[in-house]
DNA sequence: AACTATTCGTTGCAAGTGAAACGAATTTAG
DNA sequence: CTAAATTCGTTTCACTTGCAACGAATAGTT
């Protein structure tokens, strides 16, 4: 299985698609992102970067869209395409920051709280069952080793940051 | 940490996205995908799907269509659309199948061979960067993870195909 | 105080993606 | 042997996504 190919370094080693980790990846949060998507919009008519709106507002409470930017992890542009769906469905308030009125700020209203408040055993259940075969162990370690990762991908992403920030590309 | 709500199954409970699995994977995936993708667009010119199409043909030989949208897991438009272009660049040769002519043939030309020689190593180092912080042992538990996540995918997978593709949808 | 630089959120635009429709080739049924 | 059904790959179209440009508001500088 481990094959030791760093003798020969000449050798034209092709890449095996399937143990390839990058690959994996995508293929697999495609496939989970897909599929709680669909519960999302079956369900409640709600895409990904909506509910993840609704989800930090309900946790958090009000917030500013570039707050919402950093807890989601989803550009600012979609965040503000989020919000106006949101908003004309009535499940969000927006108003703007009297303190600084470049702000707005977003909270759910009672509508969405109780949206939110359905969806929330949903996803969760959800996730159950994609973890139901993994014990109590291996869910931890999957934490662990999912949070290293992360990490790792942290370093690179600040470093693009600091030069993409600045130059054009 | 693992706090036990099931008691009151009418408290509002909230999701903590950042430790919620879906919402995990699809942002480390975007992150590891878009950091590869650099380089393979820096260093060659190529997008990922046709570097996915590339490693295929460089494993496997001449293939269709069809024998890369399932190994590659993706479309058969992309597919179409990575060959098109991998053939205006002259890496791959696209001839029909004398013994079926509604197929087509793919295979790497020898400049195309040499460039997926050449991007090979680049693939694996930025993996091997990627994992540097585990150890064996930790990448032998990633991969058995990783495994028995994409079981439960396919699962349901399947039973929507089994679906998706009598129906309409 | 006036002028420049920065931040906030929206809008316009270009690129990628997948579903559906399509023509061509082959297989199956009658 | 003809006609319907299926398969293969391409093209068209609708949709999502992110970068760049923008106006509005604030902060910083001289």
């Amino acid at each position: 299985m481990t094959r030791s190919r760093s003798a020969n370094k000449d050798a034209p080693e092709h890449l095996v698609l399937e143990t390839f980790l990058p690959y994996r990846l995508s293929v697999l949060a495609n496939r989970v992102s897909n599929a709680i998507a669909q519960d999302y919009e079956a369900g409640f008519g709600l895409r990904v970067p909506e509910w993840r709106v609704m989800a930090v507002l309900g946790r958090f409470g009000a917030n500013t869209a570039t707050g919402l930017c950093h807890q989601t992890a989803m550009d600012k542009v979609t965040i503000s395409r989020a919000a106006t769906t949101l908003l004309a469905r009535k499940f969000i308030t927006r108003k703007t920051d009297p303190d600084d009125r470049r702000r707005t700020i977003l909270e759910l209203t009672a509508a969405g709280q109780r949206v939110h408040d359905e969806i929330v055993p949903v996803a969760l259940a959800h996730e159950a069952d994609l973890l139901h075969t993994l014990s109590q162990s291996e869910r931890a370690q999957l934490d662990r080793l999912l949070t290293k990762l992360q990490q790792e991908t942290e370093v690179t992403a600040s470093r693009e940051n600091a030069r993409g920030a600045a130059q054009t590309r």
